[in-house]
DNA sequence: TTGTAAGCGTTATCAC
DNA sequence: GTGATAACGCTTACAA
């Protein structure tokens, strides 16, 4: 593999020109500089990031360790931020820390070894010494999705609340009152405040929440799958199963056809966190979405103000309500009290959300 | 950030011996050693992977580069990729070509620069000269999933024939005669080997191919959408639609739904490439699933042979055909005699392949 | 068993 | 405008 070196000898310079030319420093002759360029053509000369980032202390690198890299979610937010990434000329690392506290940890080290210029977390529920020490040490961090308490690093999240009363709102002028949840797991910033909200939301629309109707799932199919069975088992099981996020709904879907109910005529179905298939099973999914791709953006945004030392300011963005066909909302669905005037849009589909 | 003199400083020893110690090199006292360990975690020392790369010419990273990060087949793949390599010792660095050759290139170049030890790429249609360039300098390459015609590098990919001779053989086992199929690009290797595969397998079974039954898809859900709709204009449209990857499908699905179609009495569907989610569309879709995951973990496998110096050698995997209930293979589906016995089975869901 | 020192491929400072 | 050269933080002969 060709070096500066070589690169040198071959037009005729020393490396220190060579270095100028890769570096686009002005005081170079147009002469020389094209003298250059053939030599590295010539040579099949590639640069060495490794020992560039030795001398410069910068790697533009960037480490991003997510969740769960099989939940959709985490994929589109993954590729939001490697694209905002790119723009800015910085590479990503992605790992996925399969919402285990050392997995996260394992990365956290690896990508410090590797010397990322910022780190992007969506960290899992326990506050380890690692995370502490970095944040501690004041390097570039960013949480994103989720956040830790106690620990002073600005973040990126998504303001669910409003979203979960409106949908409240929503089932309620359905004629819904029996409104089940399936909760993410109260470690995670994300899952304790889904849980908040929906508290708030009932209680502010005067509709009870026995304790049987809160079930607490862990962010995966199987606990989603699981609750719904525990829920759909109870004496007066709910008229609605709202769900904590997309992997759980997957599972509670999964239970309501091996038990051969039908969707909405026998139990609703609602989820937050909505993924491109809901549209197509069928009834289509009612669904609240999440701004994945612009918290991706505005998480790069902000480690690149604090990796270039400007000061970065923590953010919440609001999640949309996607009303579609799984809670009673059209006659054809077989709704408690449906009533529906008529042309009305397109019943076996929902909307079609665009998803850059 | 502390660096190893400093660690040498406070233990009272010279940078040599710390290197040793971090190197496992069992000629260092188990007093030195102790010494050493204090040492660095009273520093909160972090090895700096950068220059050690620089020193000893490896990076212990590998580059992915993936055709599409929002397609789960390549999400799944990545996954497994990034478990395997993880295994070994290995960071993985994920590009995203988003089936653009630029993009493929810009990341060859990246991660040629950062001087990762091997390569692992899901060729897009062209063959670039940079991509050339690489294979022929005999730099560690594998493809992945696809292959490029005329270049000579080791690869890991699905066999796909006997699968789609099979799905043709249950079609016509049902009834079906009119079968169309949307391919992929006649560009990809994949694309060329499903449609291939496809003629092959409906000459053997003595049915038709009229050209208008051959749509030209590109693996993206748009293509899909379009193909399904111009079939279903035809004046004789099919009775199946064989889509050529899961992106497609979900676009077939979708113009299907909007159309007011039924499946599969108006039109059945089988989709190459499954997706978990196939499971809960009504009626579940008839799939040909891919092996992903180990197909990512033998391409790890073989890049690790030859970065290591081992001879790798090419691989095909089967993929497998699972049955479901869009193609008319129960007679709840609502296929042309639609009659319904009590108490049989669970038709909603199909069956639930185990995704690792 | 431990230390000394050269060298990996760049960048950047200082001369010229 | 260009060149010599020290330095970045490690690893690894080679010496002691």
């Amino acid at each position: 593999m060709a070096r500066i070196k070589d690169v040198a000898a071959h037009a005729g310079v020393s490396v220190a020109t060579v270095s100028r030319v890769l570096n686009d420093n002005p005081s170079v002759t147009e002469e020389t500089r094209n003298r250059v360029y053939a030599a590295m053509t010539a040579l099949n000369y590639r640069p060495n990031a490794v020992a560039r980032s030795l001398r410069t202390e910068a790697t533009r690198t960037l480490g991003l360790i997510i969740g769960d890299i099989l939940n959709p979610f985490f994929t589109e937010l993954a590729r939001a931020v490697e694209d905002e990434a790119r723009l800015a000329g910085y590479t990503v690392i992605i790992g996925n820390a399969d919402e285990r506290a050392d997995e996260q940890d394992h990365y956290v080290r690896t990508l410090l070894e590797r010397r990322v210029d910022g780190l992007l977390i969506c960290p899992t529920a326990e506050v380890t010494s690692l995370i502490e020490e970095v944040a501690r040490a004041g390097r570039p961090l960013v949480f994103l999705d989720r956040t830790l308490p106690g620990i002073e690093v600005p973040s990126v999240r998504v303001e669910s609340a409003a979203a979960i009363g409106e949908l409240i709102g929503h089932l309620k002028a359905l004629g819904h009152r029996r409104i089940a949840f399936i909760s993410g797991p109260a470690t995670l910033s994300t899952g304790r405040e889904r849980t908040e909200a929906f508290r708030a939301a009932m209680a502010a629309h005067g509709l009870a929440v026995p304790p049987e109707y809160l079930e607490a799932g862990d962010f995966r199919e199987g606990s989603g799958r699981a609750g719904a069975a525990r829920l759909l088992d109870l004496p007066e099981p709910p008229e609605v199963i709202f769900t904590g996020d997309n992997l759980m709904t997957l599972g509670a879907l999964g239970e309501i056809r091996a038990r051969g109910l039908r969707i909405p005529r026998d139990v609703a179905l609602a989820s937050f966190d909505d993924v491109p298939w809901f549209v197509h099973v069928d009834p289509a999914i009612t669904a609240i979405a999440q701004p994945t791709a612009e918290l991706g953006r505005a998480a790069v945004r902000m480690i690149l103000n604090r990796v270039e030392g400007r000061p970065a300011e923590s953010a919440a963005l609001p999640a949309q309500l996607v009303v579609r066909t799984s809670c009673g909302e059209t006659p054809y669905g077989g709704g408690p009290a449906a009533a529906r005037g008529a042309g009305a849009g397109d019943p076996g589909q929902g909307d079609e959300r665009s998803r850059s």
